[in-house]
DNA sequence: ACTTGGCACTCGGGCTAATCGAGTGCCAGG
DNA sequence: CCTGGCACTCGATTAGCCCGAGTGCCAAGT
């Protein structure tokens, strides 16, 4: 159906289209690529790919763009990863080492991601359903309040106040920290449901009231919003890439976190990377947005994802290779702690 | 040297061009306010404002527009905070009580913030040189590791990992946890440097090694950019509020933790709302901006820092008004825990 | 001394017309 | 199937023009 320089043709005009910003016509692409073959061939080719809608012209008489299905031919078919050569991996790597906690780390994934692609980068925090509990920590805050503290084994540190029916002593919140920590320690937290139903069982009668308190805080934590954690950076990089539709939507999407989860993607294949094109990531306001993600976390252990949002109009290799790159080396950072 | 006349025309000026993003001539002052004098009279007044560099034309024969300068004056003399009607504050005061934690609080104030001002929110976690410490926790997470999680009254939770210059045992760090609780429970984080400097003399001698790398970590987590912590919100506010100059500039001002310090400002009057024009805050990059922020927190606690930040073209009265009111309450439901 | 109406002047924004040129589709010939 | 030629389209740019909002100034009025 579409022959080798066709391909081609569609692969000259997605290179062209994403350095120069502009529609590419049949001479443009003779000239800056070498194909040796006449303008008027060419036309013929863009003919048909553009009945097969690989690529538009904004309007008579002007070149060619990609449209979505055409940039989703190139990242599969027409194009490879761009690997990064080892300065800039050594370059990453020390930038991250630097890092001495989570937040840390998460904050200067972001930063670097955003720069090396020069777009915004949007790193979503270990996933708690993917973690293990490491300790439990009940802190006194006053009479009838406590402050539950969760450290997870990926660094998390999740806090939530709980409010007490009943007054407590110290004795019987030791006693319950104890417990806590006996039957939560090294749990994955997708079973902590299950343990955490068993354990009224092991508390003292008259403290179940504030126990149950605490278990159903405990059970809130790992559910709703709260469960994933993300951050965005690099948004003024959105300023250079003019959006067709207002710049306003896309920071109002990137804004929400449910939004930015549905981006990342909740697909569970958590090696490879991922490329969402335009209308595929279903968000009204992103219609013009692409998205690059990956999985990060070591390999038998796959901890939450990371990646960038930009124009459909972006550079498809790089930015997979700049992905890739830094979820490695994040994943790895993170395996150490 | 100014009349109440000239004032009044300088505060209808301010008004108009705020409400209408157009520079405001002669007869359209006449017409909107009722000003009973004729409109060259009123361009004669400006004459005398223009020369004073209360206002300018952008360019001959348009109307005119405040300067830095004119806004100065409006917001000092010639308008008022703008009070919350009952229903407003009553609907601010539930939104926010819904919260349970700390990062939930913050999250909520500057979403409201952005959403009541339409313009971008900055929210300062409460500073950790005016909290004091509520608990220290020792998590063991490798052999030469350990994670510090260090609790303040005010609900921060700050977590820092501990590299050891030797192994440990239980025991040990059971010990470390006792005395750094018992010695630094309750004291103000400002005190801690110099509690902490004596700690090594209730240590055994052996252990110390290791104790000093805690202490130095408890130290370090005290200075530097860990000790103030930012989050901004409705950054999509912006695109409505054309800046003259790249939107950019605001974007990638507003990513610097460093640069959003300054904007709040490091005075210490925490009780009145301070507001900064175009190029008073002299940060390169927002000449065209202005801040408006607050000190929150209880009367005879103040924790931190919030306001909004928009362009110039901003209405003071009203953002006055809802920084102050904002803050008000969640400075009120942060004493609470 | 201030206010006012009148008046000439300026100049940016918006409209139209004309031109330019990049790029296309098509066709006939190799 | 490729190629050169050719007529055609249409967006972008430029130039010219007018309009009108707004000004500054001045002379007359209160």
């Amino acid at each position: 159906m579409l022959d080798d320089r066709k391909l081609a043709v569609l692969r000259a005009i997605v290179e062209d289209y994403v350095s120069t910003n502009e529609p590419v016509g049949s001479r443009a692409l003779v000239d800056r690529h070498n194909l040796d073959v006449s303008p008027a061939t060419i036309r013929n080719d863009m003919a048909v790919l553009e009945e097969q809608g690989y690529i538009v012209q904004p309007h008579t008489s002007a070149g060619r763009i990609p449209t979505d299905k055409g940039y989703r031919l190139f990242v599969d078919k027409l194009s490879a990863i761009k690997p990064f050569s080892a300065a800039e991996r050594r370059a990453i790597e020390t930038f991250l080492a630097g890092a001495y906690d989570l937040d840390d780390v998460v904050m200067r994934t972001v930063r670097l991601l955003a720069q090396l692609t020069r777009q915004v980068a949007v790193v979503q925090y270990p996933s708690l359903s993917k973690s293990s509990v490491r300790h439990v920590e009940l802190v006194p805050l006053s009479d009838r309040r406590l402050l539950l503290v969760l450290i997870t084994d990926t660094g998390r540190v999740e806090q939530r106040v709980v409010e007490l029916p009943a007054s407590y002593d110290e004795d019987s919140i030791m006693q319950l920290r104890a417990v806590l920590n006996a039957c939560l320690d090294g749990r994955k937290l997708t079973d902590v449901a299950s343990v955490v139903a068993e354990l009224p069982d092991r508390v003292e009668r008259r403290e179940r009231a504030n126990a149950a308190a605490v278990f159903s805080v405990i059970l809130e934590t790992l559910v709703g919003r709260h469960e994933e954690k993300i951050i965005v950076g690099g948004a003024s990089n959105l300023t250079a890439a003019d959006f067709s539709q207002g710049l306003r939507e896309v920071l109002e999407a990137l804004e929400e976190q449910v939004v930015l989860m549905r981006l990342l993607g909740e697909s569970d294949d958590q090696s490879s990377v991922t490329v969402r094109i335009g209308a595929e990531n279903d968000v009204l306001g992103l219609r013009t947005a692409s998205v690059v993600a990956v999985g990060y976390g070591s390999a038998d252990r796959p901890l939450a994802k990371l990646g960038v949002v930009g124009p459909t109009r972006m550079d498809y290799p790089t930015a997979m290779g700049a992905v890739r790159a830094v979820a490695r080396y994040t994943g790895q950072i993170l395996a150490e702690s």
